[in-house]
DNA sequence: GTCTATACTGAGATAGAC
DNA sequence: GTCTATCTCAGTATAGAC
């Protein structure tokens, strides 16, 4: 059948949400799917493989709701870049969106960040997007050498993932609550942070 | 004999360092470190306590290193709070020092930084002393409310841990080569990039 | 107290019957 | 396409030698 297929990646989608990736068998998605162990191995031919599917599945979407909204952000501004604000929330807006229509996709993305696996993928499914954004940002700032701009997207992923995933464990810690929410209140904060990040002068003069 | 417990320690240390956790499997370590299998057991109890005592054996020196180091930042600067770089500086170089003269330590927790897990060992040993530059950089912006500076601190932990763990694999999707060598030019980068963003205005005036 | 030998449980993967 | 049975290897637990 082809709803097997589905079935899997639905309740991987879930579990992996849930209890993160590590702690997930197989053997607890074959049971939640109903189907057969040996299934999972035809459709997808390894773990690690179906999570790559799970992502692939709405990476999509995501990568053309932020393509449209630079495209928007660059259409309004005219010859001259967009500013480094408009930029940035055009690639975490999009986001909020994609949390609102797949909450089990973003929670398993936030969820996973603290894993590590997942990091790599999302690499590999929103590169082509990622590069959009870093050549939008080199033209921003035309003051910043184009390495150093490359390096601030670098650690601007950091400091979103780490946001995304993490926010919890580290508000635990810090003995503070730090709410999360829908995303937007945190994304309007980063984009602030980073936004001042981008724009900083280099050590020693532009 | 006493040994065993070090051969362990170090055998462990090189190899997640060079493989990374969940690919080294405790039969791996203990044919390293020329000791049974059930020794790690008696020693550590489980495998993740092992990477917890690895931790705890170097962390204590960088944690002493990083409050040194806010101690003379801040009799420098005398009654007035120090600058956001400076107190950036003091969180950051100590590392370099530590890569120096724990080249395997570092190593380990830049490759681990990829899986997740070591991230939140990381938070519980070097809590304390993130509470203290929390508080230092609390004191050093008095205009920011102190809710959005425990955020900053946040997501500076974010790029840093993702700058020191995933800059090769950064660097290879995106084509370019990005150079991390002993951490000093990258700390550099990110204590102008960070600098700024803590300094950065509140969306509607301050 | 330390360490060895061995067994246990559960994981992901695979071959082959249907 | 699907399922049963099985393989290998992981982390873990325990009994007992020294």
């Amino acid at each position: 059948m082809i709803e097997t297929k589905q079935h899997i990646l639905d309740a991987a989608e879930r579990l992996f949400g849930e209890n993160g990736y590590g702690a997930t068998s197989l053997r607890q998605i074959i049971k939640a799917a109903g189907v057969n162990l040996a299934a999972v191995h035809y459709h997808f031919g390894s773990k690690e493989e179906l999570l790559d599917q799970i992502i692939l599945r709405d990476a999509a979407a995501l990568n053309q709701r932020r393509a449209a909204m630079l495209d928007q952000v660059e259409a309004e501004a005219g010859t001259s870049p967009p500013s480094v604000e408009k930029l940035l929330e055009a690639f975490f807006l999009p986001m909020c969106e994609t949390a609102r229509q797949r909450p089990a996709f973003v929670k398993m993305m936030s969820r996973m960040q603290a894993e590590g696996l997942v990091q790599g993928l999302m690499l590999k499914h929103f590169e082509p997007v990622i590069v959009r954004f870093l050549k939008a940002l080199q033209r921003a700032l035309p003051d910043v050498p184009e390495v150093e701009v490359l390096w601030r997207v670098h650690f601007m992923i950091g400091a979103m993932t780490h946001a995304m995933g993490r926010t919890p464990e580290f508000s635990k810690s810090m003995g503070v609550v730090l709410r999360v929410g829908d995303y937007r209140e945190m994304f309007q904060r980063l984009i602030v942070f980073l936004g001042a990040g981008f724009q900083a002068g280099m050590p020693q003069g532009k």
